[in-house]
DNA sequence: AGTGATTTGGAACGTCCGTTCCGCAACATC
DNA sequence: GATGTTGCGGAACGGACGTTCCAAATCACT
C-alpha cells in the first residue's frame, strides 16, 4: 500500500562541505603520512572541517581510513579499467597498468600496499577491502593477458601484480624508478 | 709506545640481561605489531628489562627499532647465504630463497617490507638500512641465477626480489600461501 | 516569522605516549 | 671491607592523542 503522507527531504541545516572532496583530502594526508603517524587533528585541519563534522561524517579515525581506502580503490580501478580498454597493443597496456598499480611516479608508494602492511594484519575490514581490490586487479590484468596467446593468463596476472607491488616497495627504499619501470617491462615482455 | 698504566675493564655493576636476547624479543614484538602501534611499555615489558635499562641500551624507541632492523637483516642474510651455498640445483635454491624472502610461512610478513612501507619515507636511516638489505638480496639472488645460463642474471634477480616482496603483501591481504608459493615457483621456472 | 532538525566551533576529557629523573642496589677493583 | 662506577626499579612529567559534549548558528519547511 502507498504512503499517502508526504515524504520530506532532510530538514535542518545542510552540511557545509562536500563529502567526497573532504575524503580526497583525507586520502592525500593518510597516504602521505600513514595511519598511525597521522594525528586526527592534522587530518581534520587539512580537510577544512570541524571535529564535530568529521565525527558526524566518518564516525572515527578508523572510519575515515576505511572510507579513504574504498575511495582510493574505486578511483584506481576506474583508472585501470580505462587503461585496459584502450586500443593499444596488450603489452603496452599491461606496462601502463603495472606502472599505475606500482605508483611508479608517486613517491608515496601504493596506498593499498601501505594499508595492507600497516593495518591488514589486525583489521579484518581493511583486509577484506584490500583482498577485494587485489582480486579485481588480478582479474583486470588477466583479461588483458588473455588477449595474448599465453598458456595461463591468470597465473601470469598474479605474477605481474606481485612484481608491481614489490616494485612499489623497492622504490620506497630507494631503488631508481626508471630501473623498476624496466624491470616490470622486461617481465611483461617475457610472458 | 706501550701504555704502562693498567687498563681497567669496566667497573661497576654489569648488565643483568643479554643484549641480543632482548633485541630478539624487541624484533618479535615490533614485527608483530608494527612500529607506531607498539607502545614502548609493552615492548619493555616483553623484553623483561626496566625502562632505565632500555634507554641506556637503545637510547630511544627509534634506536631500538633501528637495532631490530639491523638484527633482522643480518639474520635473514645469514639464512639466505646458507641456503644459496647448498648443493641443490640452482632453481631449487632460488625457490627456497624466494620463500624465505617473502616469509611465506610467517603470518607477520617480511619485516623489512613492513619497515619500508611504514617508515622508510620519513626516516632516512631506515631507508638506508633497507636499501642495503635489498641490494644484498639482489646480489645473492643474482649469484645463484648466474649459475644458470640466463641472459642477464641481475635483471632477473630484481624481478624475483620484487615478486617475493609482492607475494608477502598479497599474503597479508589474504591470498593463500600455497598459491603464492606456486606463483614464485612458476616465475623461477620461467626464467 | 516561527519551528524543528541539523551542523558547527571550540572547549574539555580521560588516557596513553615516550622520555627523564632519582635513590638505592649490585658488582669490580683495590 | 672500603670505594667508585654502573645498573636497576619505579615514580613522575609534559605533551599529544582520539573522542565527547554543548551552546550557538544555520537552514528547510510551514
Amino acid at each position: 500500500m502507498d504512503m499517502t503522507t508526504h515524504r520530506r527531504k532532510t530538514p535542518g541545516r545542510p552540511p557545509g562541505f562536500d563529502r567526497d572532496a573532504a575524503l580526497e583530502v583525507a586520502l592525500d594526508a593518510l597516504w602521505a603520512g600513514g595511519y598511525e603517524a597521522t594525528p586526527i587533528g592534522d587530518l581534520i585541519a587539512r580537510m577544512g572541517l570541524s571535529r564535530s563534522s568529521f565525527y558526524a561524517a566518518f564516525g572515527s579515525k578508523r572510519g575515515a581510513m576505511l572510507s579513504a581506502i574504498r575511495y582510493y580503490s574505486a578511483g584506481a580501478l576506474d583508472e585501470l579499467r580505462a587503461l585496459a580498454a584502450r586500443g593499444a597493443p596488450p603489452r603496452d597496456r599491461l606496462r601502463a597498468m603495472a606502472e599505475i598499480i606500482a605508483r611508479i611516479d608517486d613517491d608515496r608508494g601504493c596506498f593499498i600496499v601501505n594499508c595492507i602492511t600497516e593495518l591488514a594484519r589486525r583489521d579484518e575490514d581493511v583486509r577484506a577491502i584490500a583482498g577485494d581490490h587485489n582480486a579485481a586487479l588480478e582479474r583486470l590484468l588477466g583479461e588483458t593477458l588473455g588477449e595474448l596467446d599465453v598458456r595461463n593468463a591468470s597465473t601470469s596476472a598474479r605474477t605481474v601484480l606481485a612484481a608491481s607491488y614489490g616494485a612499489t616497495v623497492l622504490k620506497t627504499a630507494g631503488t631508481e624508478p626508471d630501473s623498476l619501470r624496466r624491470t616490470l617491462s622486461d617481465l611483461i615482455d617475457a610472458i
